[in-house]
DNA sequence: TTGTAGGCGTTATCAC
DNA sequence: GTGATAACGCCTACAA
């Protein structure tokens, strides 16, 4: 493999300018700098990013942080598109991205402390499900910038975190029923422990309020997101005495167990009773009928937080940010458009 | 942060004892190793990475090239098992996971090459999906070890690679139906333009060979893996005047268009027609009715991928292998225990 | 505009 | 066992 060296004796220079040539640096002949680059191309020569990262004192490399054990961190195809946008960013500044598993523990440390220490991560990228104060001491101790994926729950400390805008995403979906005359809008899988679940149910609440109807708390279902729970919700409306004439989904599984209950019942989908989720993932494109939902683009919020890490890098001081991506509808057979 | 000098310095001892005892080196005394020791701590010292590399040449960095623009090679949950699996090993061996885009462009080319030239991999994973003999011989030449995973199409050179154990999948679901008293198996989604597919039917034939059963060619329909194609290959079978009365569906999607057409026709599942598709997604488990598969397991594919990759690096001269992952079968709604 | 030389933090080769 | 010192490949004052 080529030096730098080996560059400067075939053009007949000194590293130096060789150096210069590759980091465009302005103070060069331009007969000088085509000697060199005339050499660089003859000896296929590329500067050895391990001894640039030495020199410069940056390892050109961004961490993203998953946890994989926990699935709802980060899971299945949502951070496949989350990745994906952080992935174009990273490479597009000519950096590396390294993944690494939250768990993973060597030398009696765990993977963060790990890189840290060995000087390995520029920055990283996180879950908001991973984020507690102790991991955030030890990056700002440590001068890692560092950006959540997600809004995190409960933090008195002021970080940087890109989200979804849930509570427009929440207002969306009861807006959209109300478009269409719709009037009894539930919304189940209600949980407010979570944040953007939350999210959702105050945006659905505000859209409600904003077209003065009435919230009806027998209208609010809690419970959790898997397709079982959905089919108990969903089962539980439907046992009271007057019905939504639509339902909002909180989260994306629970719509399943929500669809097959309303077709237990009788009622059809969307005329009797018309149904939202979130997330635009393969499911809701595969069920019968297709989900209607509050399509989120998560490729998008992957790039941004990419993008906004690179913002803390070049630019230390800067005061923190919140970021929140927009939503837009998906109509598929859950719902039919009739606005008139 | 602390540097070898400094903690040599704390320690009273020169720089090369320090890196004796970082390396464990055999060749030192006790009572030294334990002055340094409390060096490194009290001064919280950990080599510098960067620094190591260059010394020794050595970027302690595995590469995981993904296709993402082509969900079929790395799709979702499948390649978030994968990755999971491959992550495990390469932080045992104290290296990093740098996870990047094929298709991403710097520098007028694409990242293999760029990562290749600045030296900062010692080995890649890849997906079968985008061997081609160019890619080989640029890693082959750079004395790059690499590992596809999935069985490569049509190629003449011997690589390395790790791929679930097709062939024996398809026997596993054919075998499985006969022990349950099925005689009129079909096989829907048949693509011999895939390996994948390939084996699976290979198996589904073998098995029916070894019980002398019939190959039936009609009850064999060649087809995409949408859900639409599986709906429209089952209703090509149901169309025949003798009905299966079970199905193998060559890839999980088409699985759920196929059970739709039974239900439609008024056929019961697994009663009338039992159904077994392949991979153990998240969809198997949320359709209704939930789906027997024969299940992949993903995470032992990555393992095993990032296992053979480092023994490649250690021993450099090694043999090319073929490594095959061996499936089991999950019983779900789609098929019923009746082994008599 | 160019070249020389020292430094980045390690490891490895020699002496002692 | 231990300690100088050169080397890894690059960058950057500083000098010319």
């Amino acid at each position: 493999m080529a030096s730098i060296k080996d560059v400067a004796k075939a053009a007949g220079v000194s590293v130096s300018t060789v150096s210069r040539t590759i980091n465009d640096n302005p103070f060069i002949s331009s007969a000088t700098r085509e000697k060199v680059l005339k050499a660089i191309k003859e000896l296929n020569y590329s500067p050895n990013r391990m001894a640039q990262s030495l020199s410069n004192n940056n390892s050109y490399t961004i961490t993203l942080i998953v946890d994989i054990e926990n699935e709802k961190s980060f899971y299945n195809s949502f951070f496949y598109e989350v990745m994906h946008g952080i992935e174009k960013v990273v490479y597009q500044k000519e950096y590396c991205l390294i993944v690494s598993n939250l768990n993973t523990v060597l030398k009696n440390e765990n993977v963060l402390d790990w890189l840290i220490k060995g000087r390995r991560t520029e920055g990283v990228i996180l879950p908001s499900s991973i984020i507690d104060s102790k991991t955030i001491k030890k990056l700002k101790e440590n001068n890692i910038p560092f950006v959540s994926i997600g809004e995190p729950e409960n933090l008195r400390e002021t970080i940087n975190w890109v989200d979804i805008n849930n509570r427009k995403a929440g207002e969306q979906a009861a807006n959209y029923f109300i478009d269409n005359h719709r009037r009894k809008i539930a919304f189940i899988g209600y949980d407010d422990s979570k944040v953007f679940n939350r999210r959702r149910f105050e945006g659905y609440k505000l859209a409600l309020e904003n077209n003065e109807l009435n919230y009806e708390t027998n209208l609010v279902i809690k419970g959790g997101n898997s397709k079982n729970d959905g089919f108990r919700m969903m089962k539980d409306l439907l046992n009271e005495k007057d019905l939504p004439d639509s339902v909002i989904c909180a989260d994306n599984l629970m719509s399943i167990g929500a669809i097959r209950a309303i077709q237990e019942s009788g009622l059809s989908i969307p005329e009797d009773i018309s149904l939202i989720s979130f997330d635009n993932s393969q499911i809701a494109e595969i069920m019968y009928p297709t989900i209607s939902t509050i399509n989120v683009d998560v490729y998008e919020l992957g790039l941004q937080s990419a993008k906004l890490l690179f913002e803390l890098i070049e630019n230390p001081g800067k005061r923190e940010q919140e970021l929140l991506i927009s939503t837009n509808i998906e109509e598929r057979e859950t719902t039919e458009q009739e606005h008139q």
